[in-house]
DNA sequence: AGCACGCCGACT
DNA sequence: GTCGGCGTGCTC
């Protein structure tokens, strides 16, 4: 029997173009890796195309990836692939980028999907831009003569050959309604087409006159150009004090791959995103950059995803996410406050936007910029084992010298019981406040008191989801949990002993310290700036308007005060307490407490007037308090290498974290101690733990932690990937993976 | 990540 | 007797 036409034609293109009919296609979710799709024969698809594709019972917008270098060992038969739906009408996703998605999926141990989503968020930008937007003539000779009323006769004298008009304003300046246009359009008269698209991202004139450079910044801005004229990818680590004029510097880079024809990429961490910043830029190239955030809304989301694929947005400024943007041809990267660990992604695909930056540099062959005052150990070591390329801006501009920095031991000068401010921290205050200067009290704490305990039975107020106090929000009469966003009211009496009126707060948050203040200084005019008293930028922008105007005599500040500001007025900078960071077993405590106050007494005398900071500290002789004394950073940089250098401890080795969390508390200890049992081991790998995560209990589920440490010329992610295989993980028990943890999870 | 299937409590 | 809770498992 003959074979049925229709089988035959089935059989032959499975035998003869089944390698061009197969399409690996990527989705934005976490699946092991990508599906393959059956490619119509009308369709021509390649590697990056942006496709939908049917996905169990409903539709999916992915990625066409590139074939795997080996076949798969047992694919999916022809038979049951399903065919692509549709190619959206967007620019297909850069070879560059899917390599960088794979690299980052591979570093992480993350699906590849999940960093594609990362891609991808923002769905309606691969959409065609909204056909028919216009109108325009169409040509003459159609077969038949349409009737010319009067009123279509005004249209089409309202109309050039050629050009695209909007539909209401073409309609109100030829007196006619819109149905008119249709009925024109029905008869063949005129077209719908797409208006020619006015861009809403200005270009940036890398020859707009911009601020004077000094010498050396003149100097270090030439070499940062010449990196960026060779076209290579290249590291350079740019430092100097708050005020040498780095901003200034690396713009001028940025001007460089301007003029060079390429896009520039600026990342700062979501904090120093500031109002004040885009000033700069705009001083610098006459127009606002293209900003991309958490915060920028879905329509700007989609119109900048759009822009920067089509490169219409020749400079993103952004926070981490932006690394995952369309960029066809970026030519350099800044990472500004490179040292900030607010580039670390903690949650879903867990990444070092930092690191990664220079990992896509590297990809698209472009240059890198990571600028700071207080570089991380990593950076520096970097630039001495000389992978990196450094420059230093030695010297304060606009006359300003750097703050002097004094200790007030509170073993020797205590403040009142009670009481935060000691009697010399208060003294300058009220010294400042009086010569009419501003002056600053940093705490890095929110709220009233981190503690509420009972001063009948010793009970403290705990949140019931994690292992964290309750702090309380005296202005909201809210006990709050910073973790997990638990609140409730502040109870009237001790839950356990039942006592009433015990309860008493314990140490200080902004809040306490502002009342201490308005006990203090009842006429200073008092400004409290932390993360849930100015929500969102426009606040923050506000609040800096009202201190550069000298609105302010007194801020009280979390560290949203650290960065990104430049207030003329400020004179006297307090840290309440210098000890905070420096609690807890973390590696590094000590660096990130010298680089955040370094930081915040970098507010202090930027002007004319000199600058005086004063540390609050139970241990003025701590190295991290001698530092930020001597203001020689760079010798305590070299003790903390000292330090870690012996055991392999980053960046002298390298670190994976495993986080085993479960509900269940006897779950996620088994699972940890098989994990432990089964720990790799041999020359230069080592493993430590299990042991309780010190957050134990976070958001209701008890945490277990396991590190691993290698040599630094053994890769973890081979190590990890056969440790994980050889150990089930029960449901319900998840083990999160992070490669180089920051902080202590 | 969705969306189905699947097996146990309060309703017309 | 059904509607619906969300546990678990799959998607080329």
């Amino acid at each position: 029997m003959l074979p049925r036409p229709g089988k035959h034609r089935d059989m032959k293109d499975t035998l003869t173009v089944s390698a061009r009919t197969r399409v690996p296609v990527l989705l934005p979710l976490p699946l092991a890796g990508a599906y393959d799709y059956a490619v119509p024969a009308s369709m021509a698809l390649r590697p990056g195309e942006f496709v939908s594709v049917p996905l169990n019972q409903r539709e999916v917008v992915g990625v066409v990836w590139d074939p795997p270098a080996e076949p798969e060992p047992n694919p999916v038969p022809d038979r049951r692939l399903r065919p692509v739906s549709a190619v959206l009408p967007a620019p297909p996703m850069t070879a560059n980028l899917r390599r960088f998605i794979d690299w980052v999926a591979a570093y992480t141990l993350s699906p590849p999907g999940a960093v594609l989503r990362m891609a991808m968020s923002m769905p309606a930008a691969l959409e065609a831009p909204t056909p028919q937007a216009g109108w325009i003539l169409a040509p003459p000779g159609g077969n038949s003569r349409p009737r010319i009323t009067p009123e279509r006769q005004r249209v089409l004298d309202a109309m050039r050959p050629g050009q695209v008009y909007a539909g209401a304003p073409l309609a109100e300046a030829a007196k006619v309604s819109l149905g008119v246009l249709r009925g024109m359009a029905e008869n063949g008269l005129i077209r719908p087409a797409l208006l020619p698209h006015r861009s809403r991202f200005s270009r940036p004139d890398p020859e707009h006159p911009g601020p004077a450079l000094a010498a050396d910044q003149a100097e270090a801005g030439a070499a940062l150009r010449a990196q960026v004229t060779a076209r290579a990818f290249g590291v350079t680590l740019l430092t100097g004090v708050t005020g040498s004029g780095k901003t200034e510097v690396y713009l001028d880079a940025v001007a460089e791959c301007l003029r060079q024809g390429r896009q520039a990429l600026v990342l700062l961490p979501e904090i120093a995103l500031s109002a004040q910043w885009l000033e700069r830029f705009k001083a610098r190239f006459g127009v606002a950059p293209a900003l991309w955030h958490s915060e920028v809304t879905s329509r700007t989301r989609r119109d900048t995803w759009r822009a920067v694929a089509e490169g219409d947005a020749p400079v993103v400024v952004g926070a981490r996410s932006a690394l995952f943007l369309p960029f066809p041809d970026l030519g350099l990267i800044v990472v500004d406050e490179e040292h900030e660990t607010a580039f670390k992604q903690e949650d879903g695909v867990v990444y070092h936007a930092r690191d990664m930056a220079v990992v896509r540099a590297r990809l698209s062959r472009a240059a890198c910029i990571l600028v700071s005052a207080t570089p991380s150990l990593e950076s520096l070591t970097n630039v001495e084992m000389g992978r990196y390329a450094a420059l230093h801006l030695p010297q304060r501009h606009g006359g300003a010298t750097l703050p002097a920095v004094e200790v007030i031991d509170l073993r020797r000068t205590p403040p009142e019981r009670g009481r935060f401010l000691a009697p010399p921290l208060a003294e300058a205050v009220t010294a400042t406040i009086e010569r009419g200067e501003q002056a600053m009290l940093f705490l890095n704490r929110r709220g009233y008191a981190p503690l509420t305990l009972c001063r009948h039975c010793g009970h403290r107020l705990r949140c019931p989801n994690c292992t964290a106090w309750l702090v309380e929000h005296r202005a909201q009469r809210r006990l709050q949990c910073h973790h997990c966003g638990h609140a409730e009211a502040p109870p009237a009496e001790c839950p356990e002993c039942g006592t009433a009126n015990s309860l008493t707060a314990v140490g200080p948050g902004v809040e306490r310290v502002l009342e201490e203040a308005a006990a203090l200084w009842p006429d200073a005019r008092r400004l409290v700036m932390a993360s849930d008293t100015l929500p969102g930028p426009a606040a923050a922008a506000e609040a800096a308007r009202a201190i550069q105007d000298r609105e302010v005599d007194l801020i009280i500040g979390t560290q949203i005060v650290a960065k990104g500001w430049h207030f003329p007025h400020l004179t006297l900078v307090g840290v309440v307490d210098a000890d905070l960071g420096l609690a807890g077993g973390d590696l590094r405590a000590a660096e990130r407490t010298v680089q955040l106050l370094h930081q915040v007494a970098g507010r202090a005398g930027r002007a004319e007037a000199p600058g005086r900071v004063l540390l609050q500290s139970f241990s003025p002789d701590h190295p991290v308090m001698r530092a930020l004394v001597s203001g020689d950073l760079d010798a305590f940089m070299q003790e903390e290498a000292a330090m870690r250098r012996p055991g392999h401890w980053p960046p002298f080795g390298r670190l994976a974290a495993l986080i085993v969390s479960s509900e269940e508390e006897r779950e996620a200890d088994r699972t940890a101690r098989d994990l432990g049992l089964a720990a790799p081991g041999g020359e230069g790998v080592q493993v430590l733990g299990p042991a309780p995560a010190p957050l134990a209990l976070l958001r209701g589920r008890h945490r277990r932690r396991l590190l691993l440490k290698t040599r630094r010329d053994i890769a973890v992610q081979p190590i990890l990937r056969e440790w994980l295989a050889r150990v089930p993980v029960p449901n319900h028990v998840r083990v999160q993976v992070d490669v180089d943890p920051v902080g202590f999870l």
